[in-house]
RNA sequence: GGGCCUCUAGCUCAACGGUAGAGCAGUUGACUCUUAAUCAAUUGGUUCAGGGUUCGAAUCCCUGGGGGCCCA
């Protein structure tokens, strides 16, 4: 390891405690209290002059002045004032302390509870040791780390000087453990799904690929958890769901991480209408828990997750938001020269369904800021979505939006194999014409469906873009622990 | 994939064609109630990398790399 002025400075701290006798990684600490609990009940530990070991980090400036000194230790629950003495912690360690131990030091610390002259919580330290030197010394003290670079690719230090990062994934954790108590009370069975496949599908997108050595075959890491999850419906369970990683080679920007948190549920002899009171109930259950309210703010707008949501289909939107109603002009060409009669700007799409998509995606997405689902997709787009029985070319799909972001996507599940293995292989003359997204043909899957699948709702939310929502942040690496971040040379 | 911006000490930032600097941190010293402690002194640089222009480059140009924002 090559260390620069700073690190060499520790590491000969370190080297001269350990001439002294004084291991710098002892196996074991033993804290009697945490700083929260100290100082959630000072006063009265204060009174009854109870004796308190607390392990810590030490953060801040020490404050050294002659025969005592001042520090503050933070050990996750809190931070509180350790006053130490020359009198009362002895010579030997009062000037380790001084001239050994350093800011973001972990240490161990004994003593009684005491208010200092100007009144902040403290404990007056009989006793001292080291649990772990630190030879990275901490950044700026005021200005802290800012280099959002730096903030990710060493989310470690990240997570020691920005406290309101660590309270995010706190949230993250308080949402998702509310999400799992909403699927449970609903009596869904949490299940695992294999993360690699032979056969990826479940969604459109193009897969990371790897290889099994000893089976000699190559695999795909999953893109979604939709195909194993209804084979575990035609498996004879009522509900079901996973959370769980999802991983889509594609494109790296402020919504879009390679490998990214999903959750994906079914429930027999349901349809996409209970799926939107699911969303409604999860989404609000998941805002309270991470904020403390069904209201929050993002980005200075708020949102209001109770119920009911903003209902409309597709066909609505789009003609709402262009004038162009798409039930109308139903081949790709009609679509186009209407988007061109109403003066749109507008990327052409190589099919009619994508082309519906690319409009909506345009000029109604972004206005989608409060709770928001979009029902009825076109059956090109939906290929694992029952056809809606009045209109065979629009599907019971949804998709849930929430700050002009897609967090859902739910469909009444199509469970006809014959239909299905038609949607199959048509998205495989997708995938011939060009269509990198289309989907695989999985017959192991219609094998399933000819079992006979139950009615089935199906839905899946994005847990990371919720949490962007939730946490206030418009870029999905801040609420990832450690985002993606490409290679560093070395 | 395209456009724009950006990369300087451990960190936060100056210097924008003419001696690479400040604050914080660190180091040395003083100091028994500080809390952005104070006071005095002080160390620290492959200016992302490589090439070019120039008497002279952190600065201008080119190539490459990392990051950010916007667009696709």
């Amino acid at each position: 390891m090559e260390l620069n002025d700073l690190q060499a400075q520790r590491a000969a701290k370190l080297e001269r405690l350990r001439g002294a006798g004084v291991d710098p990684f002892p196996t074991r600490a033993a804290p009697t209290h945490q700083v929260a609990e100290v100082l959630a009940r000072f006063d009265e530990f204060a009174a009854a002059a109870m004796p308190v070991t607390i392990a810590g980090r030490i953060v801040g400036a020490r404050r050294i002045m002659g025969k005592i000194a001042f520090a503050h230790l933070e050990d996750g629950t809190g931070t509180i004032q350790l006053w130490i003495s020359r009198a009362d912690l002895g010579e030997v360690w009062f000037e380790r302390f001084r001239d050994e131990l350093d800011t973001f030091d972990i240490v161990q610390a004994s003593g009684a509870l005491r208010r200092t002259k100007t009144g902040e919580a403290s404990l007056f330290v009989t006793e001292l040791t080291l649990l772990a030197k630190a030879i990275n010394p901490p950044p700026e003290k005021w200005a802290g780390l800012q280099d959002v670079e730096e903030r990710h690719r060493q989310r470690y230090l990240d997570l020691i000087v920005n406290h309101e990062v660590r309270e995010i994934f706190r949230a993250r954790a308080r949402a998702i453990t509310a999400m799992r108590r909403v699927l449970d009370a609903r009596g869904f069975l949490e299940v695992e799904t294999p993360v690699l496949q032979p056969v990826y599908g479940g969604a459109a997108a193009r897969p990371f690929t790897t290889y099994h050595n000893a089976l000699g075959q190559g695999l795909y890491l999953r893109i979604a958890t939709e195909l194993y999850l209804k084979r575990l419906i035609v498996g004879g369970y009522p509900g079901v769901y996973e959370i769980g990683k999802n991983f889509r080679n594609e494109g790296v920007d402020r919504s879009h991480n390679p490998e990214f948190t999903m959750m994906e549920c079914y429930q027999a002899y349901a349809d996409y209408t209970h799926m939107m009171l699911l969303v409604e109930e999860l989404m609000r259950e998941m805002a309270v828990a991470a904020t403390g309210a069904p209201r929050t703010r993002y980005q200075g707008q708020e949102l209001d997750f109770e119920r009911p949501w903003v209902r409309m289909t597709m066909a609505e939107a789009i003609v709402e938001r262009t004038g162009i109603d798409i039930r109308e002009v139903s081949t790709l060409g009609a679509l186009r020269e209407a988007v061109a009669a109403a003066n749109l700007k507008l990327e052409p799409k190589p099919t009619w369904g994508k082309q519906v998509d690319e409009l909506f995606s345009e000029y109604v997405q972004p206005h989608l800021v409060q709770p928001t689902f979009i029902l009825d997709y076109p059956v090109e787009l939906s290929p694992l979505a029952k056809r809606k029985p009045d209109d065979p070319a629009f599907t019971e799909r949804f998709e849930a939006f929430v700050a002009a972001m897609e967090v859902g996507n739910a469909f009444t599940e199509l469970n006809d194999p014959f239909d299905q293995e038609q949607r199959f292989l048509e998205q495989g003359r997708d995938f011939a014409a060009g269509d990198e997204e289309a989907h695989q043909m999985d017959t192991d899957f219609l094998n399933a469906l000819l079992y006979g699948m139950p009615p089935t709702g199906g839905l899946g939310m994005g847990i990371d873009r919720i949490m962007m929502v939730l946490a206030d942040r418009p870029n999905i690496r801040e609420v990832i622990l450690f985002p993606h971040m490409r290679k560093r040379e070395e």
